[in-house]
Order: C-alpha cells, then sequence, then structure tokens
DNA sequence: GTGTATATCTCGGGG
DNA sequence: CCCCGAGGTATACAC
C-alpha cells in the first residue's frame, strides 16, 4: 500500500463526470491498484476513486488511471507532502454475524417461531421478479410467502407484495397470504402491511440464536 | 489526518457483529474523529470503521471508540509499523455532473425524447405523496407521468405506480399514464412495467446533451 | 428528527 | 458475465 499526502486536483469521467479543484488530499494505492483519494473529514466514502481492476499510468505530475469500462480518473499532483509504502501483505476478511443471512437460516430451521405450526415449504423459493424468502405452509394448511428483514421497512413490504401478487397467479400455490418478518420493523410499515391484508412478526434474533443452540446442544 | 501502519484485531459490536483476526492494516483517524481500517485490497469500503460524531478512547495496545447509538469500535495494536500525522485542511468539496437531476432538466427540455409528440407540463409536479419528476402531454393529448432514474429498476416502478395511483384521483387529470425513462431499464422493471401498463424509454444521455449543445450553439 | 430518494453506491451470490 | 438483493448501506433533502 503507498500512501500519498499531496496538494492535488483530481478528475473523474465515467458514469458521471466530477472534479475536485486543488487541496492537500491523502491519495492512497492498494496493492491490487485500487486508487482512493480521501479528504480529512466526511467518512469512509473517498471524495474520488477507482476501484481494481485497471491500469495506472504513472507520468510527469498526472496519474491517469483507466478501467476496461473506459472510465477515467486522472489526478495532478501539484506538491507531494509525503509519499510512503507499506507491505502489508492479504487480509483473513471480516466475520460477521447477525445479518438477514443469519436471521433467514434461523428461521428457516424454526418456522414455529413465524407462526404456530407452520412448516417450511422451500427457502429462496424462485419466481419471475426474484426470489421468495421463505415459501412455507401455515397450520391450516394454506401458503405462506415469508419475506425476511433485519429491519421491517415500506421496501420489504413493496416486495413482498410484488411476489404475492405473482405467487397468486399460480394455480398450484393460490391464494397465498404475506407475513413480513424482522428483528424491528417500523410503525409505518405495520400500518401499510396491515392495510394490504400482511402479517408482521417481530422475532428476537438472539433468542432464536438461543434456541438453536439448545438444539445443537441435544444432538 | 493520522495514518497508522499495524499488526491489529478489530471487534465491532453494533447493529451486527464482525471481527477482524490479526493482520497488517492500514488506520486512518480523520480531523473529524472517523477512524477507518483499511486493508491493502478490496475497494472503497473500509474492512470496518466508526463515523463521527463518536469518542476515541486510546488505551495501552488497545483503542475504544464509541458512538453516541452504543455502538464500539475496539482496535486492538500488536505491533505499530508506522504513525504520522498530516495537516490537510478543510477540502472545497465535489462538482458532479451526469447525475439524475441532470438528466431530469435535459428530458424536461426535450420531451420529443421521451415520446414523439410530448409536450411538458410542469417538472417536479407536487402530489401529496411526494414530486412527479416531469408531468407531460402526449401527442393524443392524454396526461403521462414520466418518472426518470439513471438506472431503472424495481423501485422506480414502484415510485411510479404510487404517483399514477394518485393522479388518477384528479378527475382533472385522469386518465394518466406512466412512463419510466432511464439510460438503462433493466429486465425485472421492465416485465413489472410491462405488467402494469407503464411505458419503459431508454434514453441516451450523451446524445441528449448533443441536442442540448446544438440549441445552444443555434443561439 | 423522521421519512424518502439517490448513489461512480459496494459487495456478494446465483444462474 | 449479468442480474439481483442486502448493506453497520451513506448522504442529501423535504416535511
Amino acid at each position: 500500500m503507498r500512501l500519498i499526502v499531496a496538494r492535488c486536483s483530481v478528475d473523474y469521467a465515467g458514469r458521471l463526470s466530477a472534479r475536485l479543484p486543488s487541496a492537500v488530499r491523502l491519495i492512497m494505492v492498494k496493492a491490487d491498484g485500487s486508487v482512493l483519494v480521501h479528504a480529512d473529514g466526511g467518512s469512509y466514502k473517498p471524495l474520488n476513486w477507482m476501484n481494481a481492476p485497471n491500469h495506472v499510468e504513472e507520468g510527469e505530475g498526472r496519474w491517469t488511471i483507466t478501467n476496461p469500462k473506459g472510465e477515467t480518473l486522472v489526478i495532478t499532483l501539484e506538491e507531494v507532502l509525503s509519499d510512503s509504502s507499506h507491505d502489508l501483505g492479504t487480509d483473513p476478511g471480516l466475520d460477521k454475524d447477525g445479518v438477514e443471512a443469519d436471521l433467514q437460516v434461523l428461521l428457516a430451521d424454526h418456522p414455529g417461531e413465524i407462526e404456530e405450526g407452520m412448516t417450511l415449504l422451500e427457502r429462496e423459493y424462485a419466481t419471475d421478479i426474484g426470489p421468495v424468502d421463505l415459501l412455507c405452509r401455515a397450520a391450516d394448511g394454506q401458503v405462506v410467502a415469508v419475506e425476511i428483514k433485519r429491519r421491517g421497512e415500506i421496501d420489504g413490504v413493496e416486495q413482498l407484495t410484488r411476489y404475492l401478487e405473482f405467487l397468486n397467479r399460480d394455480p398450484l400455490l393460490a391464494p397465498v397470504r404475506g407475513v413480513l418478518a424482522a428483528q424491528a420493523i417500523k410503525p409505518q410499515a405495520k400500518t401499510l402491511a396491515a392495510d394490504r391484508g400482511i402479517g408482521c412478526v417481530e422475532v428476537d434474533y438472539d433468542a432464536l440464536r438461543g434456541i438453536e443452540s439448545n438444539v445443537l446442544r441435544l444432538f
């Protein structure tokens, strides 16, 4: 990784055009060729950047970075204040827990936590407009489409509504009803869901994980 | 801006849990307190981070960063290879061209590029649920709501559907039909749009800009 | 502050 | 390779 602190101006032309007037910034060049231009504020997003794979042409006070899509990033260096390189090696990467996929696995294993007596028909059930998180059968035999979100918001209700519209055209499945399952559901989403006859279930991730580990402990 | 290259491990606990095992990484501390942990690859997103505002507690080989929401980032420093600080000053910021707003201006000037014979009634036509990008009149006299996106996806169809539902309640406008205009429209969005009787138009931003500059050249 | 729409979104997975 | 959905999305803007 190469770190350069320099007064520079930057031009990007590609999906849009963007220009940075002259100022002192950090230019980070990663081992894979990614170039990031950071200011001393904002948050984690660079002001300008070019992801790998790309080609860096280092000219006299002017770097031209191009990628296979034909996008270009031109950095004009006016004054280099610092320039250092470091060998970092490859990173083992990030372990995450608590994302939607984890919640989906837990609920697929314990559909009864969504509704008493519910059983799983299929996970990631494919439709023409995308996969339904869980397709289940309720205690009364009706098919239920379950949309799982970490946070239940209007988007989730819209998404589930679209799936239901398509699922209900299949005479082998119809009538299908919907349930939005999330760790927390916003009032607006609850209102919209109720209006469309969609059920809402708030699930406790930590409690589910507890059930899961209890089950594992039995075997 | 402070730049530290160090062997470290990192733990984040907040909206989810994430852990980075020991490796050499760049730790960037910005003037506003933002902390970013970067590997020597991937692209612009840090492996882990904490945005400002936050509180950094710099202990013996262990930094604890907390934010007002109660999220924490703990960095355990095992070996510091480099530690430098630089004064960058404030950044003048980024100028952009080619975002959705620019496309909207161009199409408002040339509604005939959306449909032959179309004329503009109003830009950002206000409804109770938000502004319609363009309200137009088609060659046959019917009112048309145009939703403009840089990239046409399902969200855009949903948005336009909500507007149409509302516009069609106004007896002075009804019946209103909808058109999604974008530089590129994804197949799923086209399918959903067709299903709802919404038209799709793919527009060439560069060509539009060419028309615009030709028009300007005439005056 | 909440809610909504945009983003050079990024990132990862599946066909 | 594209397509799709999730994200600690972040960010700007309106109400």
